[in-house]
DNA sequence: CTACAGTGGAGCACCGGTGTTCCACAAGGG
DNA sequence: CCCTTGTGGAACACCGGTGCTCCACTGTAG
């Protein structure tokens, strides 16, 4: 077949995702693991997985696009602009969540999803930007907090939660309630 | 001098720190940092480095001591004993911001100073344990929250304050107000 | 002045991860 | 059946960090 299989389910394309899984996987547990870990984990050849990412580096920015398209999902099943602004940053936090070891590889490599589109000082995504502001216009959030500091919160919870799971042995529900009942007091106006 | 020079000060202890003191700079900064790295940091050779600690994880264990003993005078200095129990967790915050790169440090290889004292599953300072139950009985901090997550959240609250401070050009004092305001809200007891 | 502690540059071998090439093998489509 | 596609083992050179040795330099105590 001489078609050009950009992005069509194919024999590449599962490869190239599985690939992509495993590296998500193993870099999320060990930032430096070497691509030799990662083929291992993806069930593939390092040689393979250099045919699809010739350079460390290409695998890095399928990584970035395939983290920001999750999130992207994310955020969409999240429905940001429903209810208040607590209540949407609740919704968001328990769809992050659910992103699992993306959630380490984001925070070891921050880099790696630091959107450029966002201001260089103070970045935030801008869709946490609105809903954060209309928490403080609808008094679910504290208006002290800056939508910059209520996104590091979110994402550090995010990451103790996470890592929470995986050190203690408790139940994911568990661990998401507790993220979830410390990230909500965290935000809450105060007295 | 024919003299032992163990810890007393001297030529030899002084560099000693500052190769310690350019360690934990520089690692806390970039984790995978070269030895060559710090010995620059430290204005030494690597020659010396190696000196003084001749492979690897004879300087990491020497960070490990160094930070175990930052640590413990943070707490002191906190007085946890005094007040009530979320009056001491906010003491205790306070304290260790003031650590400053030692907080990356400890965030990126918690293995560092994850104390062997410490119960293996659900490991936890046993000082900061006993203030958490004070503060479930004298109604400063939420039951719901067991003392290790309590732990998992000051870390990640303190944590992600310190890279807010570098990445925004936010004051030290602001950084720390917002850390304590969310840490409060986070460990309150819910209506 | 002499002796010695402390330093640090230069150079070396070693090791692990990386990037690349070559070739053998299996599956499926003409 | 052959030929393309995808695969993966093996081997190689390269590079950077590491651990080590040797030696020249400085400063200070005796």
């Amino acid at each position: 077949m001489h078609v050009r299989d950009t992005q069509e389910s194919g024999t590449r394309a599962r490869t190239r995702q599985a690939i992509i899984d495993a590296a998500i996987e193993v870099l999320g547990q060990n930032p430096t693991a070497s691509l030799g870990e990662i083929a291992v984990a993806a069930n593939v050849g390092r040689t393979t997985l250099h045919r699809y990412f010739p350079e460390r580096s290409d695998l890095l920015k399928a990584l970035s696009a395939e983290g920001m398209s999750r999130l992207d999902r994310a955020a969409d099943n999240a429905r940001l602009d429903e209810g208040t602004g607590a209540d949407a940053l609740r919704r968001l936090c328990h769809e992050y969540f659910e992103l699992g070891s993306l959630l380490s590889l984001i925070f070891s490599e921050p880099q790696l999803i630091d959107d450029a589109d966002w201001s260089e000082q103070g970045a935030c995504d801008p869709r946490l930007r609105t809903l954060v502001e209309r928490g403080h216009r609808d008094g679910t959030i504290d208006p002290e907090l800056p939508a910059t500091w209520v996104q590091s919160v979110l994402w550090s919870q995010l990451y103790a939660g996470w890592s929470y799971l995986a050190d203690t042995h408790i139940s994911r529900y568990e661990a998401l309630r507790l993220v979830a009942r410390t990230l909500g007091g965290a935000i809450a106006p105060k007295g």
